[in-house]
DNA sequence: CCAAAAGTGTTCCTAGTACACCCATGT
DNA sequence: ACATGGGTGTACTAGGAACACTTTTGG
């Protein structure tokens, strides 16, 4: 079953192309966007910095056919950072495919965006270095400033490319999805919420205004608010928690 | 160079899923959202409706590696459709890849959204019939009224999920971009483009906020007028065109 | 006391919605 | 003449943007 049967005239005799997930994992640490990217330890493009990602299983053998897309790019993410990832938000962008975006053959990747709150970051953060385990072919990761030090890379493949989606994304869905409440802890103030948009959009919003807005959302139930207040300070400012 | 060179430990040994392009190519006729599907002749689903589509060709052996996946989406329309596919409007919507979503064996498929303007679509239909050539494998193809039609077939593999996900995707998109132009004729009246996101929406429009809407439009050179009037059958109307 | 962030109030304007109404044309 | 879709007017409302202002904390 390893071939096609002979009838299928044109479906599995065809060279096929390997399959990748890339993903760029994002988070919001204080006011600022940042990425993380794997040093990679491998040609091509050994020493440059990539998003982490890798092959999909696929297995022919038995009844089973490997894994889902989803479920490769969270095997990658614990892979190559220790985090454990079944909570964390994913998000498909779609697949890359251009002939020789990677030098070794025809590599289509599918790539995804994953947010990551600062909560669970701290369980994966030692002191500069962004994991825990420096896995198998990662010779270093850490997370780069989206705004000022992404920009000034030569990233590995098409991860520009990519990356560029999923910042795209992000921004394009901000207004309409919950993705700001992925990177926001389980219960939040609102100028916690409001430094995550203004990482995003990338401009700075008037507090009033935004104030307003989260209250709208309060009335609409996407967001309770959560017992006790937060200090930060300054004065204690109410916490909210995110009504799935 | 078939396998790998060996010192890229994980990447080329591993097996390969065979990769396919599937597109949902909707049109706009009269009030009604179509869809083109093709019976398809062999198994696995013979004789059950799908979504045109079919392999990536992928060319290992020279300096070529074969076609993008943009170009495999517009190879597989113009093959099981006979059209000249180099002006139709087509947006990637993403990857599906369920391990069980063919029964031959893993099998990853891309999908598009393509959208065919109704004076293209004037060279493709013959009475009825959505196709002058009948394909290759293409049994019978022609085009399903979404609203009604549609949603009491049962399509081939996950065909379905990939069909809701292009009209998502074109609700969604429907007044955040320019996707609208693309199902009315190259010049159009206010009516004609409301008759399309009628048919998206799934609900009438009130004529004459919309008429507003189509003036902002113009205001902010989205859309010019264009010279000449249409005779509707009623009072004659202004023509607009597309600015790209 | 002062800086700084939390929180309140007000004003202006755009755009969505609902609905009444007139106009030009083919039949 | 009349039905039909083209085209105009108007009033209501929600929400974005700009900005002045008060309140409560830590230093």
């Amino acid at each position: 079953m390893t071939k096609a049967k002979p009838a299928a005239k044109h479906s599995y005799a065809y060279p096929r192309p390997a399959v990748t997930v890339d993903v760029a994992l994002v988070t919001v640490v204080d006011t600022d966007l940042k990425v993380l990217l794997i040093r990679r330890g491998e040609a091509p493009f050994a020493g440059s910095w990539a998003l982490p990602g890798g092959f999909v299983r696929v297995d022919e053998s038995g009844t089973q056919r490997g894994e889902t897309l989803d479920a490769a790019a969270r095997r990658e993410l614990a892979e190559e950072t220790g985090l454990a990832s079944d909570s964390i938000y994913l998000e498909q962008l779609g697949a890359f495919g251009a002939p020789l975006r990677d030098p070794r053959g025809r590599v289509i990747s599918i790539a995804y965006c994953a947010l990551l709150d600062p909560e669970l970051r701290g369980t994966l953060a030692v002191k500069g270095k962004a994991v825990l385990r420096a896995g198998t072919d990662a010779a270093d990761a850490r997370w780069f400033s989206v705004a000022e030090e992404v920009t000034r890379l030569e990233l590995a493949f098409d991860h520009r490319e990519i990356l560029d989606a999923a910042l795209l994304r992000l921004r394009s869905r901000l207004d309409t999805s919950t993705v700001a409440f992925e990177l926001v802890p389980p219960t939040f103030t609102i100028g916690e919420l409001r430094e995550v948009f203004e990482a995003i959009r990338g401009e700075s919003l008037d507090a009033a205004n935004f104030r307003r807005r989260v209250e709208r959302m309060q009335d609409d139930g996407l967001i309770a608010s959560a017992p006790g207040k937060r200090r930060t300070g300054t004065k204690p400012a109410k916490v909210y928690r995110f009504v799935r």
